[in-house]
DNA sequence: CTAAATCTCTTAGCGACTAAGATATATATC
DNA sequence: GATATATATCTTAGTCGCTAAGAGATTTAG
């Protein structure tokens, strides 16, 4: 292989090392969630309240995938542990806004300095533009996943049997 | 803001940007298990035998923080939907390897198929050189967020009185 | 004003996880 | 070689979070 790595090689090793850097991703977020002492699902509902900010619950199972009911579970915790606020909508009073609540949250905040630390370093080899290449990757990347989710659910929709053929034994009924 | 944005707003623009992503890949691999028909964790180990080739049972439970009695739970599963087998080390006895079934296997890998198409439509918008800058970052990258969850999980083994105050109301005992 | 739709919560039942210990095999010590 | 300790996986009992289904409360449409 020349100095120039042959681009296919370049982009199967590109997509080899991103699923490992992101499953390792997976499993530093299953440490944060032990350390803290709640649930997976939880913690990945307050990460979805650090991105958006204050969302009604239905949100929450929209977005996580898991059903209104589960939620409402996820809320009590988060709720319990003081992480979050429940807050009804006055306009909508069928609607329920979940809030964090900053002083108790920040200190889950706290558990990813580690990870903050790490990634500081790795930056600072980066120049402002490259930083700025990675900024616009990780933008696009983002868009590129939530479009393959789309696809991949909208499969779901479609019957079964119409499905690119899939012949696993179910050992779980698929939604 | 100038137009050669600020490095510490480019910075924090970017973890951002990069834990949104991440997310997303988190949603997408719990849809593919949804369609699969198969639980998070049995994926999950399916993906590290993808990366690692064949390895003992209990490494599986290393990797991924499980017990050694959830993952005979996850390799039963397994096993019978045909995805893995399980083959005892002649040499030592008591290990069991568990290696993929490379035929049942790539049905789970076409469920990867959207995904895979959603970067290589991404990934080409980039040079060669900007591919090889991306590819050296998610090494760096991936050895960051190890190191930091090797920093994190340490923290676990410290006794609790003396961890960094974490004041939160524990629902759960963590380990 | 009634009917249908929307949003959250409740309940019953189930599947995956942990903790603890059982089993089988390997290694170290005498 | 026999015994003790260590290692690797499996088993069991009990717990927790999830889904499915539907109830309750409120809003919107006709």
């Amino acid at each position: 292989m020349s100095r120039t790595k042959a681009r296919a090689a370049l982009l199967q090793e590109l997509e080899e090392a991103m699923r490992r850097s992101s499953a390792q991703g997976v499993l530093y977020g299953q440490t944060v969630a032990n350390v803290a002492g709640i649930a997976n699902s939880d913690l990945e509902c307050m990460d979805i309240l650090y991105l958006e900010g204050r969302v009604p619950a239905g949100r929450l199972a929209e977005v996580t995938g898991l059903t209104t009911g589960a939620i409402t579970g996820v809320i009590d915790r988060l709720e319990k542990a003081g992480l979050v606020r429940r807050e009804r909508d006055e306009a909508d009073r069928r609607k329920v806004f979940i809030a964090v609540v900053p002083e108790t949250a920040m200190k889950i905040g706290q558990l990813y300095v580690p990870m903050q630390q790490a990634m500081e370093k790795v930056f600072g080899a980066y120049s402002d533009e490259e930083l700025r290449l990675l900024l616009r990757f990780a933008n696009e990347g983002y868009k590129g996943v939530l479009a393959a989710t789309e696809a991949l659910k909208s499969l779901l929709d479609t019957p079964p049997e119409k499905r690119p053929d899939l012949k696993l034994k179910k050992l779980r009924p698929n939604p």
